[in-house]
DNA sequence: CTGTTAGCGCCTTCAC
DNA sequence: GTGAAGGCGCTAACAG
């Protein structure tokens, strides 16, 4: 039932390159051939094959986001920033989400190299090492987005988590708390994230001249995971009196602990978050937590790879996102 | 620097043909054939052009899932089914977002249904009436998610809205509430998940024998938009002890509200929601909800989704998903 | 069992 | 300013 560039030139009695013309407003038609193609193109409702269009022009207009999850508010917001920004530049996305695993971000990443779908991919990677992506990212548009990744050979977008983690504990410690415990990833695993912040986290306690502070370990982001990691804090002798969240999820998992601990926050336990996703200052109370920047990283992210589409051949660049710690009710000073 | 089939075909002496038999795994090739062949491939680092396999094969294994906003949670919980679903079915997921604008949910339809990059679409529509998407659906294969739009030509997957904001209405009121009010949506506009959650909600007050209940509007189903229609409902001289919120979104942040008007949740106000989102059980209290089967929703659309790509030509169909109303702290009865 | 051939629908170099 | 022809990379008839 489609009608092909042929069928409609056959009715206009034109050759179909003066049809494509038309279609494609080139200059060099007459208008009143412009007006007679025009009219069988209305007529017989023509709809272009992207697919033909795009093998004849070796690009799609598709990029790829890989998140680790979509019921996680922040990849939510994050997608969001992608597909809006990305459409207003004429590229449509395609999402999958690789759970965090990095089998699964490689053979996503590897499905995505080979099958020439997609222009570039933008990967928001929880698990794969600097060797992993040098291997995937050959012969194909990538853009890593959130952890910096040591020393990869791929662009990166993200923010400075020692930085940001460091600050965050800071304020909690002149808010007058005088033990901070971290929460969240692993300090074992290739866990880049986790471990900038942690050692963002430990230079504020040197700084300030405290003992190191703990870390509670989590298998993942999840609010549902913050709990038991909570209780083994909380049971210790000397339980802390602040929890620095490396995630809004895991914060909100915390209040929620602290909650069913008969806890009071910021009374008795002050909680930071990481993200600052968009449910979390309606969270009760409100939550402190580092605000990412995400339609900068949005924009960056997109900036970079549709240069490295155009052909840049650059070396790898680190794009440093603003971040910022929006102080609310749940890191209120103690008295 | 791509790999075509036919450079594999004459890297290895043999016809592209062969080529093609052993990449598909197809019958009929002699085991030498075959493995001098996958010498060949390897030895290349052969990768299919997946444009012009889907150009070949009049079918792309893509489809888009139209929904109005990713950094609803709900929303970025249903996405993650259907991409996991699609997956699991052989398919990608496209995912674009509408702002709930009927004008872009038109645009964004049209698009897909011209471009011929996509299968099928799953569309969660909020604005669309059924004479627009009769037009729009000719030709393309589309599942409507979500409310049932009044006799549509379109096939649909939803709960059952009366019913389950009955039923939620009638929790409230055999808790002891009184002044039930219902939060969210417009019931002037063409908004059918409202119409329906507000018929469902005056049936369950008139089935108790009370005076017809309160319905506070909001622009959309955020969060931020909660707090003003929460504050004109409570501002009046018999202000409701009960929230019927027409999405946790709207739920968390009426919760939200009344903390900053010092009433107590649920000793002074009883909130329920819609959806039961991921997080809505971490809230504190923690949020009564109707829950929607994801899971459900996503297979059965798929499932009618992938009938209407293999041709079936039934008339539209109406699949009605599970729900369940979670009852948790946010809505304890009144002592 | 394997090779040849003809398109899928589009765009574009080349002639006219 | 317009028409004819070829090919993007792949697969499926049709031989042999």
């Amino acid at each position: 039932v489609a009608v092909t560039l042929r069928d409609v030139a056959a009715h206009a009695g034109v050759s179909s390159r003066t049809v494509s013309n038309v279609v494609n407003n080139y200059s060099h038609v007459s208008p009143t051939m412009r007006a007679k193609v025009q009219a069988s193109l209305d007529e017989l409702d023509y709809r272009p094959n992207l697919l033909a269009r795009s093998l004849r022009a070796g690009r799609s207009g598709i990029i790829t986001l890989l998140v680790p999850d979509l019921t996680i508010p922040y990849f939510g917001d994050l997608a969001h920033e992608v597909v809006e920004r990305a459409s207003e530049l004429g590229y449509t996305v395609m999402v999958d989400e690789t759970g965090g695993r990095p089998e699964r971000e490689r053979a996503l990443l590897d499905t995505a190299a080979r099958s020439s779908w997609v222009d570039g991919v933008l990967l928001s990677s929880l698990g794969l090492s600097a060797k992993d992506l040098a291997g995937l990212g050959r012969g194909m548009s990538v853009v890593l987005l959130g952890e910096r990744t040591a020393r990869s050979a791929l662009d990166h977008v993200g923010i400075d988590n020692v930085a940001a983690a460091r600050s965050a504990t800071t304020h909690l410690l002149e808010g007058g708390r005088t033990r901070v415990a971290a929460l969240g990833g692993s300090a074992t695993r290739k866990d880049a994230t986790t471990h900038l912040r942690l050692k963002g986290f430990r230079a504020a306690l040197a700084a300030a001249g405290r003992p190191a502070g703990q870390h509670g370990p989590t298998p993942d982001y999840h609010r549902a995971s913050a709990a038991p990691a909570v209780r083994i804090l909380l049971e210790q002798d000397e339980p802390p009196d602040a929890l620095l969240c490396f995630s809004d999820e895991l914060a909100a998992g915390a209040l929620r602990t602290l909650h069913e601990l008969g806890l009071r926050v910021p009374d008795d336990v002050a909680v930071v978050g990481f993200d600052d996703a968009d449910g979390s200052r309606f969270l009760t109370p409100s939550l402190t937590s580092v605000r990412q920047d995400r339609a900068e990283i949005a924009r960056a992210a997109l900036d970079l790879l549709l240069e490295r589409i155009g052909g840049a051949e650059a070396r790898a660049r680190d794009v440093s996102v603003p971040w910022e710690l929006v102080v609310r009710e749940s890191s209120a000073a103690c008295v």
